[in-house]
DNA sequence: ACCCATTGAATGAATAGCCATTCATTTTCA
DNA sequence: TGAAAATGAATGGCTATTCATTCAATGGGT
């Protein structure tokens, strides 16, 4: 029986979605068995294939079912008349606050985003542009009023505030007994960035 | 029979450990098959267990290999009397050109160790440390001198730092067509670096 | 110079275990 | 009561690892 599209938001897919995305994060995507995600969302192993085609589709649907939600969650924030300053602000700030309220999804999609077979890698590349995206546009808009410093390349610098904002926001998640708030991070984050690109 | 250490340094130890970096670059850890690394070394495929425990102990020594190479060279390039801008500047440069000319490694290191059992995760994180403190220890000798802010906590941003350049550097080893040279990145990323540091 | 015994390296076919996926059967519920 | 959903034991494919066998180099004896 094919995977039908009315299957999803159902709540058993939802329960196993939840259930992958812990498992794929403790163990990690190869180390897991479909029979670990059955178990942990409290199914047989046979339903899995009731709601996705095969484990890859797992993995997929972790991946698109949250990034699109980030995308417009970041989108809705910094939208409106606020400075390139503050929006920038508070994509660090919602950054943070995204990967520290969904740690184990947060895990997945970084392992996802970098691995995994050619098609997948495009297939992910496209959703997390437009997530990138949104930083370039603010970065043009703060040259455009004359806040940020033209010799910038907003398609270069876009990626290295990502990575910084990534970056931290992974090891404060996978960090054991945390040394500094997350606090601490978005304000020194925010700091730097802002003090780089102003002119 | 072990592995006996005289092994290690062997010039068909290195043939494999170079075979292996390249087929897990190409299709990643766990889609690698111990036979294809057999046949990029043009060896038997018993033979690799003759200079390897298993699999996982290829992926561990490619890491030990280049990582203890890597923070070496940084560590020679920032020593010295130089000013602290002028060293993070050559870090910046010198990450950048390691990922550059080491393109297998770096994709192994940055993509697969990620995603690899919490052995492996908790291995890695004391080399890993070893290579941030690189950086860590240029913002303090900053902070001493007065060029780099009081107000930055070293400990904090050497990850902000270090995540911008090796996303950046990543990036750029696996765009397709590259849209801007190295020497722009790294002109970027000092640029912004520095400014946002700078009391 | 030649022979051949010894040793360690290398080989690759065979093994064995794992685990994704299937599907005959059972359960649920409308 | 029958269709849909769920189950989980059985299957089959895949591949890491092993190991009996082959190969090559060395050197001691003639």
């Amino acid at each position: 029986m094919p995977v039908s599209i009315q299957k999803i938001g159902t709540e058993k897919y939802q329960k196993i979605i939840q259930a992958a995305t812990r498992v794929f994060a403790q163990k990690g995507f190869y180390n897991a068995k479909v029979a670990d995600v059955a178990k942990e969302a409290q199914v047989a192993d046979g339903t899995i294939y009731l709601y996705f085609k095969n484990k890859d589709d797992l993995l997929i649907s972790i991946f698109e079912n949250s990034m699109d939600t980030f995308t417009a969650e970041v989108q809705k924030i910094i939208s409106g008349a606020l400075d390139p300053v503050e929006k920038l602000k508070r994509f660090i700030n919602l950054h943070l606050e995204l990967v520290k309220s969904n740690q184990d999804t947060a895990q997945v999609l970084q392992i996802e985003l970098r691995q995994s077979s050619k098609f997948m890698k495009e297939y992910a590349a496209t959703k997390f542009r437009d997530y990138l995206n949104l930083v370039s546009q603010i970065l043009e808009e703060g040259q455009q009023q004359g806040v940020f410093r033209e010799s910038i390349d907003p398609m270069i610098v876009k990626r290295a505030i990502f990575g910084a904002v990534d970056e931290m926001a992974l090891d404060w998640v996978l960090m054991k007994k945390k040394k500094y708030s997350m606090e601490d991070v978005a304000s020194q984050l925010c700091e730097m960035m802002i003090n780089g690109l102003k002119v």
